[in-house]
DNA sequence: ACTTAGCACTTAAGGGTGTTAAGTGCTAAA
DNA sequence: TTTAGCACTTAACACCCTTAAGTGCTAAGT
């Protein structure tokens, strides 16, 4: 489908876009390759990758962009991480050098120094041990019309807020609703549950007349629960790409990365080890950022997950080096951790 | 020192200034005023205004602004209160009208509601009643050289961190140290803890070789029990004022705000019901913007904080108004809160 | 059948120039 | 003390021109 020569071209204009974010024309790019071609002949194969859709252009007489569908392809058929600084390596190492109470503070200082390194948005989830489900909803009785609502998950955590009963429910309705929705969320990891909730609303709805305040209540609690997995740093940095139209685009992303249950979903599509999602504009979220993620090891049971957001010209093949070096410093660390913690 | 004219002349500027934020120049003010002079007197004015630091111009021919003492006189001798809307007020009762299980979720809701009532950064602080104090670190240690922190508080509230001791420090050492702090922070209040470890900073020093890891776990135990004291919300309004040249500037009010230290310590430095801070260039911290902030009442037996974070040329008089209001409701809401609570 | 030189065309960006609108300060007369 | 009048300043805008960096296309060369 393309030809060795259309392809270096497209590896070339990717590099020099993510490098230095200017459009690339024929004369560049001939001084750049190592074919000798001339630049007519460049621009013919340009004109192809354009037509196959590799290629963009900013107006009619400007140089090439790669298109999104020129990123993807990049970056699952030519891209090659670059090699790691041994200098970053041991950087890591010696962030990582510290004790550690908790995983958790690991798992925290790991959203950090990536957020550092690479000056974009960082997130980092707890290893998750598959075997974590919701055991279910609890009502307690406290006093008037005030129950205490709990959710327990199996591995003996419990997130907890309170609700008072509106005047026109009976308590006995709101016991019949915990059960109903017991019935389909035991046994769904944390994940799961946002959409199952969703799924079940219009059974829910028929029970109560007015819902808003109760399902809120359940969104608080379960965001609470998502909340205590999730490490996002960096955030000030978005604001490094800040221009004038995309102020809306940005602010969006901010209330993203905000609200833990969105995050959590839109980085658990994937399992792959490392994944690159580019310029996702699924579910209204028109998102112009790419997002790098990749899984690590707890070296336990479990696996988490780290991740940057940062644009869609990113430097994937930089990027995915330095996560992919991060991953396994981050597993070896915490390998580490459990052999401390059980000597 | 100023006549009436002049007086009128300024709260002119300032009201247009601060609603329209253009600079507004004689004519356009000789339209606005009750006063029948001509735009020439007018410019008279305003050059003696000027002369006294109550007014500026941008560049030699352009309206004037007012400058940071003629905000500052605005607001001390000046400004009345607006009125406000009685929709809005009914808008806070409602939406204060839900049942809460705790202190702390009014309290967030505060925040919440202010930033989207004004559109900028709001911040609310618990009530703190003033007989709580710290009663303490305590060391407990766990296995091999690892120890547990804790700092205590009279209200019974705890926060820990683990901590590994490094190998050039015996345990005894670190036992005097504990104990050379204590004897400096007992009985005092939370926000005035940073300032005293950093007052005695020498002597720890000579105690401990390398005491970057113990400070900072100290800091961050610190920041821990102060950090549950402070709720922000609509940190994103601040991408609303950003503009070509102040990116930095907002970087690091964004990095003050995700600071609950500083933040607190910020807040701290008034008493007064009201208060406007305009523009502080304290400690570094070059901050172009204004905090109106205002204390309430918790019922019982202490009194919590409410601000907003917003542009020097804010619409005070409105934003004061504003903030009475809410301080009278939220005080009402707590009140009605503990009333519940003990019946 | 490719490749390439050459050319006409397009566009954004930048510099200069002129105009306008909204201001200013100052002076001299009322 | 006030004010009309005037000369002056500035930012913003529109307009024009030029340049640099591209493009596509055609026709000739290998």
């Amino acid at each position: 489908m393309l030809t060795d020569r259309q392809l270096s071209i497209l590896k070339a204009i990717i590099r020099n876009y993510t490098n230095i974010g200017q459009p690339i024309g024929s004369k560049k790019l001939q001084e750049q390759l190592p074919i000798h071609v001339s630049s007519a002949t460049i621009r013919n194969e340009m004109a192809a990758l354009e037509h196959q859709g590799f290629l963009e252009k900013q107006h009619s007489s400007s140089g090439r962009i790669p298109s999104l569908r020129g990123y993807r392809y990049y970056v699952d058929n030519l891209l090659k991480p670059d090699k790691v600084d041994q200098d970053l390596i041991n950087n890591i190492r010696n962030s990582f050098d510290n004790q550690f109470s908790k995983v958790d503070d690991i798992v925290a200082l790991s959203a950090q120094l990536l957020s550092q390194m690479t000056n974009y948005v960082a997130i980092s989830l707890k290893p998750e041990s598959s075997d974590v489900v919701i055991e279910g909803f609890r009502l307690v009785p406290l006093h008037n019309r005030q129950v205490m609502i709990l959710l327990v998950t199996s591995d003996g955590s419990v997130q907890s807020q309170t609700f008072t009963i509106p005047d026109n429910i009976h308590g006995d309705e709101l016991e019949s609703v915990i059960k109903l929705i017991n019935d389909e969320i035991v046994g769904l990891s944390l994940n799961q549950v946002s959409d199952k909730l969703n799924e079940i609303l219009p059974k829910i709805v028929t029970y109560l007349h007015q819902y808003d305040g109760f399902l809120n209540t359940f969104g608080s609690i379960l965001d609470k629960a998502v909340c205590e997995h999730v490490y996002v740093s960096g955030k000030r940095n978005l604001l490094n790409f800040v221009n004038d139209d995309n102020l809306e685009e940005i602010k969006s992303l901010y209330s993203l990365i905000d609200h833990s249950v969105d995050l959590n979903k839109l980085l658990k599509k994937t399992d792959k080890d490392i994944a690159v999602t580019i310029n996702d504009k699924d579910e209204g979220n028109s998102l112009d950022y790419s997002l790098v993620s990749a899984t690590y090891d707890d070296g336990n049971n479990g696996h988490g997950l780290i991740a940057i957001l940062g644009p869609t010209n990113m430097p994937y093949s930089k990027m995915i080096g330095m996560m992919d070096t991060f991953r396994d410093e981050l597993s070896r660390r915490l390998i580490n951790y459990y052999h401390d913690f059980k000597e």
